[in-house]
DNA sequence: ATGTTCGTACAGAATTTATTTTACAAACTG
DNA sequence: CAGTTTGTAAAATAAATTCTGTACGAACAT
């Protein structure tokens, strides 16, 4: 009655294998920023191990290539795409970055990197209005007000200058003389 | 003209600068997967040196009170605010975590903890699958398609584990070896 | 040129997420 | 006990995000 060989279930069983770690990987890349859908894209491009084009790409999904155009762009801002090129094919050609450490270091050095960089600043400012804030005050409450922000501030900096070290740790790979990679059969 | 002495204008200054700060942390605790307006209302308690309750946080960002609620509550789960607890006082009171490296290392054990534990469960599993189907299989393609599938779950496998490692050195704070915190005058 | 193909900008539709309003249960007050 | 106050659930509304369809310019092919 089936219509199927028997090899021909293996490979069915094999798509809902590969299915199982693409649910996974689009449940939990929000933390990288992007939305549930486009993890499900990287997902597929991950198992895909040809290049893939975007109407390729809409196809598998099933959505417009407009989203995998603007999906493509989010994953290449993020470095977990890369384009590729091949001789004689017109179309731009898109693989997944297959180094997950890189993808999570450079979530680092991008998202993270400008969030500590504006913040830095601003609280840098803050902390210079303050202080000259300070230098015109008489109230005692009010000196004693902009001492404890002071206080947070000098806090606040020395945290950034730390997640600065933490990120230039991961940018270098230096992370990896405290942390070493679990070594696979091939160091 | 103005009915304002020198040093109520002092606080006014304060105040801006204060928002400087505020917004700044607004703007970048998407990070943390908090909606901007509940950044607005950490900022608002980090700034101010009394516990606050859900009403006077409300009066402070013309939210209303539910709004508050439902705040502080994800702000909780993230540990970057604890409810304390006052002689006399019915309302519920709240304060901010000072400490930014330890919401920082919870953002991990949690948010990134949960989804490194969930996705090494599930690539294990289909591992499991995909092992079971090359034990089955003839098809020369498939079993190539099998091996190459194998090895990039194994590579996963991999860095969770590293992942695992880092969040670890997180939370049990060795991480400080590494990456010494600066030291204040006060150490 | 002329006609295709390709990628993306843009505007609107669909969906999801945030916020408020209303309502109510639990804990206190007198 | 009747009357408040407090926090939150649930439903309704508002706002933001994601996705699609159309349209168009650029690159290529003939």
């Amino acid at each position: 009655m089936s219509g199927q060989s028997n090899q021909e279930k293996l490979w069915e069983k094999l798509e809902e294998a590969r299915e199982r770690v693409i649910r996974a990987i689009a449940t939990n890349i929000d933390l990288y920023g992007v939305p549930s859908s486009i993890g499900r894209l990287y997902g597929t491009m991950y198992f895909h191990d040809e290049p893939m084009t975007l109407d390729e790409m809409s196809d598998a999904l099933g959505m417009s290539k407009t989203s995998m155009s603007t999906g493509v762009r989010s994953l290449l801002d993020i470095k977990m795409v890369q384009k590729t090129y091949r001789k004689g094919v017109r179309k731009d050609l898109y693989i997944v970055e297959e180094d997950w450490y890189q993808s999570f270091f450079h979530l680092f050095s991008s998202k993270w990197g400008r969030a500590i960089q504006h913040n830095e600043k601003e609280i840098s400012l803050a902390k210079q209005q303050i202080e000259d804030i300070y230098q015109q005050a008489e109230d005692e409450e009010l000196k004693e007000t902009l001492s404890r922000d002071l206080a947070k501030l000098e806090h606040a900096l020395e945290y950034y200058t730390w997640l600065k070290k933490l990120v230039k740790a991961f940018e270098t790979g230096e992370i990896f003389e405290f942390i070493p990679k679990p070594s696979s059969r091939n160091p």
